[in-house]
RNA sequence: GGGCAGGUGGUAGAGCGGUCAAUUACUCCAGACUGUAAAUCUGGCGCCUUUAUGGCUACAUAGGUUCGAAUCCUAUCCUGCCCA
């Protein structure tokens, strides 16, 4: 376990001597992960971090968490190429609720602190501000890659999103953390919580970067993508999405999304060599992560599932049934927002994307009450 | 404050008075092939209809010029660069 906690989804540790003296001191240590209040669904992307969290818990660490209400009026610049929109107080805490919803699913709550970065910033004045940033140099704020990156691209960068690091810097300064985790893309900011705690007279916190968990066509998993497994699909939505992955990333996905040992996933790599077809070892995959976030008896229906629309090409157990109003194929396929216009569900029709009860419908097609209609390979409905 | 260059569809990025609902790439959608993978190939990708050499809405916003504007003019907002 320790070892693991070092390693496992993990692309960076600084200062890695340091934090593994940290972690045999038998000390209780405070584990910072900040989080950014903005969208609300978390992917399994998000839960790479989330569970390195939870590894620390495991071992009598405690969590801290800071909800970014103050940082997201500036949202976070990093890796970003323009400048976010804020969002309102009444947004953020409902991101939040929503957030902490999916984070418990991974973390344990006995072995949280949860803080609000209003907590100490309410109470800043404008000469803490000043203070504060005379503690640290403009030069190394300006080395963060992405400000320069941005002015040299001639994009736009406002002063205040310069502040960005500065605040989750003081963050640590005001929870005294031990270690501080975050992406990879966090690099900056995390160290500058070190530059603010060593100005502080604190010891610095030692930081560790969880890598990138990439989407399932291959790309980062983000919510912009559309690339992502959301923590809250469906079982069987899931299961889906799992086995959509590439096959070069199966092995990727077992160190990062489910919590099967190492060495458990070594001996698959080992048969995967040894020529066993992807597609076996992929569905051990998915139903470990369907396992994780809806418990081992829906992943096994979810892989049953699976196995009779898709290997067998049946059709779902289980169809949504939808009342429809509107008579013809057309209608009902905008009705039920199969298609998002007229003209979209034409095209599909002329495409032979779409089934009535089996046959391929043209733009006459009559769908009689508790007809089963089907667009692309997996979307289906039946009419009421 | 002054000068210059820009703001185009989900993204990048063409177009610079009619032939523009707007080249192209990516994303995306459907089909073929498959392991619901990837790769590849094919078609499509503003909305509406009586499917038409059709209508409507759109190229930052508001006006204007013109038979006709994404393209020209004016104002406004926004962005970058240079000067102070």
């Amino acid at each position: 376990m320790e070892d693991e906690i070092l390693t496992r989804s993990v692309a960076e540790i600084i200062d890695r001597k340091h934090l593994e003296q940290q972690l045999h001191s038998g000390k209780k240590l405070r584990i910072k992960l900040g989080i950014d209040p903005t969208g609300a669904r978390l992917h399994i992307g998000h839960a790479v971090v989330l569970w390195i969290l939870r590894r620390f818990q495991d071992l009598g660490h405690t969590a801290v968490l800071i909800i970014g209400d103050t940082t997201a009026s500036i949202g976070d610049p990093s890796g970003k190429n323009e400048t976010r929109p804020p969002l309102t107080k009444s947004d953020i805490a409902k991101n939040f609720a929503t957030y902490e919803q999916q984070a418990l699913k991974i973390l344990d709550k006995n072995r949280l602190e949860l803080h609000w970065q209003s907590e100490w910033f309410a109470k800043f004045t404008l000469q803490d501000v000043i203070y504060e940033a005379s503690q640290l140099s403009a030069g190394w704020i300006m080395s963060h890659e992405t400000f320069r990156q941005r002015l040299k691209m001639g994009q736009s960068l406002a002063f205040h999103e310069l502040l960005y690091p500065l605040i989750q810097a003081y963050d640590s300064v005001a929870t005294k953390a031990d270690v501080e985790l975050g992406g990879l893309d966090q690099k900056f900011n995390l160290l500058t919580g070190r530059e603010l705690m060593h100005a502080h007279g604190l010891e610095p916190q030692d930081i560790v970067l969880a890598d990138y968990l990439i989407g399932t066509d291959g790309q980062k998993m983000g919510k912009t993508l559309g690339n992502f497994i959301a923590l809250e699909d469906e079982p069987n939505d899931m299961f889906g999405k799992v086995m959509s992955i590439n096959d070069d990333l199966i092995l990727k996905y077992f160190e990062f999304a489910t919590q099967m040992p190492i060495s458990e996933i070594k001996e698959l790599e080992k048969e995967l060599e040894a020529g066993a077809n992807p597609r076996d070892i992929k569905k051990r995959l998915a139903q470990e992560i369907v396992t994780l976030y809806h418990g081992a008896k829906l992943a096994t229906s979810a892989a049953n599932e699976w196995a009779k629309v898709f290997s067998k090409k049946e059709k779902p157990s289980e169809i949504r049934n939808v009342k429809v109003h509107e008579s013809s194929i057309i209608g009902i396929l905008v009705e039920t927002n199969l298609a998002s216009s007229k003209n979209e569900a034409k095209r599909l029709i002329d495409q032979k994307g779409v089934r009535v009860n089996d046959e391929i419908a043209n733009e006459g097609t009559k769908v009689p009450p508790s007809s089963i209609i089907q667009v692309g390979k997996r979307k289906f409905i039946k009419t009421e």
